[in-house]
DNA sequence: CAGAAATCTTAATCTACATTAAGATTATTT
DNA sequence: AAATAATCTTAATGTAGATTAAGATTTCTG
């Protein structure tokens, strides 16, 4: 494996050009994942961004209870990283754990700042990344404040129908932020409509 | 009133040049709003980001039951948009309304592009901005998965100290996505402590 | 300054969702 | 292939928070 599906991710911003390129290729970490492994755990400081080629990874909170809850899925050809612990160097009160086994680039932290000080496409690239994911946590926050479970879950079909054969109910309800139970009972209403 | 505020602004991030500046002040548009003032309505493409130099807005949904739900809150400093809306051109489904009177510095799209273009110190600045408030709403949808109302509440006011003294209780409830009459049971059981 | 509007609170009732527990089904590991 | 673990479902009961309604207080507006 190679640094190939990172540069031709990049084709959907701001391409990058050949010096972009050498670095990246000098500076990216080629990794394989088996499933169940922990890419970020509760008290660590989370030091990379993590891209991912191939397969699929969650990122979740356990509560005191040991409960968990998911903020966030990445698959292929997306982005994951706890930023609040990355740029904060603070501990991270996260996991990042591969839910199959997967491939994926990481770039260190002191890496990403070498790219955003000296090729400015990468600020600009990340910029946009980031708006995006910033505008899909935005609606989430809205529907979390003003939607039911049942629409949530609905509208999670809707947007991950990629994700969704891929992922078991178990990690859809601690997305949408209810018990497995009760998405159970909200799959069987569906079903009987 | 200037665009000095928003030139200061710019210094927590990397400050502007001469020639920044100049075309800054050339595109800002300075205006004064009055409380309960609409700068975007449901169905409007928001087509500037609005910079807060004195007041308070608050952005938010109306649904189908005609309640309010609150996204987000800005005041002095702040920067407030529907970025969905301002990048997809599509109509938004959300409300930007001036809560006390205000002082504004508005930026529209195509100054935005314009300065994204050609001064990649905006690219940096922007980047920086957003990954904050990403930070900020993916540990709010975070809280929202996993805390009761009153974790929510009482961190709101300790995240939020400035803003508690100037919006009214009916605001923050919309915000932490409870019934104001529940907000008040939750009071009065804090108190009681 | 008076009237209207918005805010805050209390209390009764209702409902969406959590909890607990148990059994059936499907994956995963040895 | 057996053993273990994870998933999905159902059902009974419990609870956080919504709804409705009403009254008191504060704030806005003409």
């Amino acid at each position: 494996m190679n640094t190939q599906p990172l540069i031709e991710h990049f084709k959907n911003y701001l391409p990058l050009g050949e010096n972009e390129i050498e670095e990246l290729e000098k500076r990216s970490i080629i990794r394989r994942v088996k499933k169940r492994q922990l890419l970020l755990s509760e008290g660590d400081i989370c030091n990379c961004y993590t891209f991912v080629v191939e397969g699929c990874f969650k990122m979740y909170k356990v509560d005191e209870q040991g409960k968990e809850h998911n903020l966030q899925f990445a698959m292929e050809n997306g982005w994951i990283a706890d930023l609040g612990s990355f740029y904060s160097e603070e501990p991270s009160e996260l996991y990042i754990e591969a839910i199959e086994n997967s491939q994926i680039i990481q770039l260190k932290k002191e890496d990403m700042l070498f790219f955003f000080t000296h090729f400015h496409k990468f600020d600009r690239n990340f910029r946009v990344l980031v708006e995006n994911a910033f505008i899909q946590m935005q609606r989430r926050v809205l529907q979390n404040i003003s939607s039911t479970a049942e629409e949530r879950y609905l509208d999670f079909l809707q947007k991950h129908p990629d994700l969704f054969n891929r992922i078991s109910n178990v990690q859809i309800a601690s997305y949408i932020g209810v018990t497995p139970e009760f998405l159970s009972k909200i799959r069987k209403e569906i079903i009987s409509k």
